[in-house]
DNA sequence: TATAATTGCAAGCAAGTACTTACATACAAT
DNA sequence: ATTGTATGTAAGTACTTGCTTGCAATTATA
């Protein structure tokens, strides 16, 4: 059984994700939450404060660091496609909170934190297989080209996914990696798309 | 001197890309415009059609594919360059549009209609080059690819600056646009970054 | 069983919103 | 000089919104 507070939570990111903040009631939140409208002021104290909430719980939910952490292989080869992979999902899971990143926050500092701390890690793990004579690539730009290219896939794919004319994302995805592979990883295997 | 008309939209625009179409009145977008709030109503009749307005005169405004084509010299390498740089420059003057785009248009048809264009244009102009064995790549991958690389880069650039840590956005498209060429080009020349 | 905490309900308030109406003013075309 | 057109001003209407208050009903705890 949910409590009230996880009920109003979910409700209140599925509403501004769809409608945005201002697109939205707090009376319609309670409705699509299964309670009283007073019930969120008592628990959120105003409307601001529950997107803050909103964007907070997100924040401990989504922690990808830890997940590709304990995916990477060290394989430079496969490592690079769990990057894009676990990146990917991360975005396709995590599709309303970045919607509502998109609209409603205003500091830049703080959106999309998450995708700055993975572009920094990929770049020190590119480093060290540089160091040992693995990779060749740029680890600087390469990071930042995978997230790139991932992100644009996906801002396509929720916004406007007739560019794609049905091409799926993980096909676009691994022709990336693949490529990436082929310029710069040292002992390559079999291509895999 | 600028018309009536034209004052309103642009302040309509500046307002709805900044705090979306429920974030700001109509009261607040004449005086940006400098006019009486009665005059956006008698030019407009409402507010959605205000919105309506601001999106039918941008559709106009950025005609990509025209652009394109007056710039495309014939030589691959070049025009692979030239691809990208044009839409990336479509997405910089239409940074305004594009957030409205993504906060305010509900109907996926309508959203990044340019860019299914320009992906369906890219496409032909590789299949060309493809059966004239100039190039190697797949068309249809190749040029989904390119926007899909260039629209992330954008995103990042717009919402969360600090994931390219100072690297500029033109230096990883030229990266990227590399990598085709290096890979899928028949007479490569040389390299540019 | 008694007590405390959580929730629902009804009413309301102050402010803001989109939009309208009526009238006055400025200016350009005739 | 007159007329039509575009704009400003002032006032107002009907509605929504965020939020509060008081009280009753329910549930959990002791």
């Amino acid at each position: 059984m949910k409590s009230t507070e996880e009920k109003i939570l979910k409700a209140a990111t599925k509403m501004f994700s769809e409608y945005g903040y201002n697109g939205v009631s707090t009376k319609k939140i309670a409705t699509a939450a299964g309670v009283n409208e007073v019930t969120i002021f008592r628990h959120y104290t105003n409307k601001s404060n529950l997107l803050q909430a909103v964007i907070k719980h997100y924040s401990f939910e989504g922690n990808i660091i830890e997940k590709v952490k304990s995916d990477l292989t060290g394989d430079v080869e496969r490592d690079l496609e769990i990057f894009a992979e676990d990146y990917y999902m991360f975005l396709v899971n995590n599709i309303k909170m970045y919607k509502i990143q998109m609209r409603e926050i205003t500091d830049e500092a703080k959106r999309f934190t998450n995708s700055v701390e993975y572009v920094e890690f990929m770049r020190d793990y590119l480093q060290k297989k540089v160091d040992i004579n693995e990779f060749t690539g740029d680890p600087s730009i390469i990071s930042k080209g995978i997230i790139s290219m991932i992100m644009g896939i996906f801002t396509f794919n929720t916004y406007a996914p007739d560019v794609f004319d049905g091409v799926p994302n993980r096909r676009l995805i691994c022709e990336y990696v693949d490529k990436i592979v082929k310029l710069y990883v040292v002992k390559k295997r079999t291509l895999k798309c």
